[in-house]
DNA sequence: AGTCTATTTCGATATTTTTCGAAATAGGGC
DNA sequence: GCCCTATTTCGAAAAATATCGAAATAGACT
């Protein structure tokens, strides 16, 4: 969780959620972002760490994709108990429809 | 979302989300983390800023509590594309069940 | 008005984080 | 084996954050 509370990461994470399977080369991440190639190296190392994002060789780049079992574990995890409630129906409502 | 990107911060939202409409009292909470007052004021600030949280007067007392539509927004924006793809379902599956 | 408790603001310090550039490494192709 | 590109590690500097104690403020009750 504190993994994403940085913007740069965290906006580098939703590429990758948006990227969907295909997931994206570090090279375009560090395009798309704007910054410096070490300063992403940092970043994805950390979302690696917590999970959140996996890698795959794929010839001379690496493509970073998302891990959407962790994502949905995070989620679970946020709105844990907060149905002992009312008002509140996190899983009600798809983000889809 | 940086909003929760510290450990004393998550927790203290935690025990806000887990106390659902009844809220916590900014005392009991400061107990319970067993941090100063000042500090848990800050993070309590930084929370209310983000709208995760409100506060309510009760006499002497105030108490807090989560907000659980921000909540839910937070997840639909992280969850967000997600499911143009497959093997993501984060609505599929009810935490309460 | 005075006092008491609950909470916030102030001011400072220590730690952590973010960021970069340069150099090192990794893997693939010639 | 050598070179080339993609990515990471190293080392450092700047900025942001977390934390505390003491003092100030807010509201309630007498």
């Amino acid at each position: 969780m504190e993994a994403l509370g940085n913007p740069t990461r965290l906006n580098l994470y939703r590429i990758l959620v948006r990227a969907g399977e295909a997931g994206r080369p570090v090279g375009y991440l560090q395009e798309s972002l704007g910054i410096a190639a070490s300063t992403l190296s940092h970043h994805l190392h950390r979302l690696i760490l917590t999970g959140l994002v996996s890698q795959e060789r794929q010839a001379t780049t690496l493509i970073c994709r998302a891990n959407y079992p962790v994502m949905n574990d995070l989620i679970g995890f946020l709105a844990d108990e907060c149905c002992a409630d009312a008002a509140c129906n996190p899983a009600a409502d798809d983000a889809a429809a």
